[in-house]
DNA sequence: AGACCGATTGACTGGTCAGTCAACCAGCGA
DNA sequence: TCGCTGGTTGACTGACCAGTCAATCGGTCT
């Protein structure tokens, strides 16, 4: 027993230390010896636990995403009406970002915003999350609740752009980010996208 | 003035390679080797025109950028309402990426969405965008035009994570990217952002 | 002609790391 | 007690590449 509950520790220890260091510097600039070092074990036993250093980012990403994509059909089963629907995907997304801002900060930054890298490889599951939502919205125009003049797909896009731009803007303190701003932010990017800007 | 025409030419020649070379292969695995070879012309001559390989990029943004960034003001100055200044700020960004895909792509996946390397550094002038677009949504609050109730900050980073998004998909092929596709971009990003996704 | 100077060339260097591997250690079963 | 096994260690290697620099070229001016 204690042979094998210390391994799972060990994995756990050095995937907790990379959320820290990708964070804090970025994917390419960090050496597996930080992750290593921040993990307070030996350079050998991240490729131990991992294949590669790409490995470590990729599992932090899976991890994450397959809660999204969970969180986005839940909301697509027990919301009542298409907006709510929405609302709980922006809630969902604003929480993980609150609950674990290096978490989120590594998966935006390194994975979903970096199409080129690290995007380029989780692309299908990265569609997956825009079709869920597009498949919310499709589901509102065919009952009348959305306009039928937007397409879902681009409407999806929209949507999920406005949120991690919002992620982004906390992410790099471009806007204030108090406890107040992540309570407003849900109901706010689901009033710009279904209501508008201009008053009714 | 044989001799300062080619060098002129030569410095342009290797910019242009470099758009094609980061849009192909994405910033980091570039080698210099590479922008020479594709430039045609020998490795040492980049370091003649340019400090480092970040400069080169560097260079392309900010002559981009501040395009942009003319745009903008131009936009906030002659449109008539804000509505209008919306869909010239979104029209001119979706026309950058129609007249030069390739030159789009590297700026947004390598700097503007990449806000840990090039981001970071470009920070005050990427922010510089979303304060002129927030004055324009400030400007529609206090005429009327826009309701009051979302800050112009907050409703900047919706538009402009928005219509990124969109690029972003044109430019990784999540959603297809026909001219006509360009042509209705322009008004359905500002009608879903000013109408709102629900029937008015 | 010949000195001058900026453009151009590409071989070379120095430093950086990802990934390997042989050795080591700790607990457990015989 | 003595292997055995699997977790753990960290020095080392091989590849890669940004940036340097000394040499060369070609046009201009005197």
């Amino acid at each position: 027993m204690a042979s094998k509950a210390p391994a799972i520790d060990k994995r756990r220890q050095i995937l907790d230390a990379a959320i820290r260091v990708f964070a804090r510097q970025g994917f390419h600039s960090t050496r597996v010896s930080d992750i290593a070092d921040e993990a307070g074990v030996a350079y050998g036993l991240v490729y131990h636990y991992f294949k590669s250093k790409d490995e470590v980012l990729n599992e932090l990403f899976a991890e994450r995403w397959s809660l999204l994509l969970s969180a986005i059909e839940e909301a697509d089963r027990e919301g009542a009406s298409p907006r709510q629907k929405l609302e709980a995907v922006a809630g969902f997304i604003v929480g993980s970002y609150r609950h674990d801002p290096e978490l989120m900060k590594v998966i935006i930054v390194e994975v979903t915003r970096a199409a080129n890298s690290f995007g380029r490889t989780h692309l299908p599951e990265i569609r997956r999350a825009y079709d869920s939502i597009a498949k919310i919205v499709a589901e509102g125009q065919e009952s009348g609740e959305f306009r039928r003049d937007i397409d879902p797909t681009f409407a999806s896009m929209s949507f999920y752009g406005a949120i991690e731009q919002l992620l982004t803007g906390w992410i790099f303190e471009v806007i204030p980010a108090s406890d107040a701003d992540f309570d407003q932010a849900k109901s706010l990017v689901v009033a710009t996208i279904c209501d508008g800007l201009e008053p009714r």
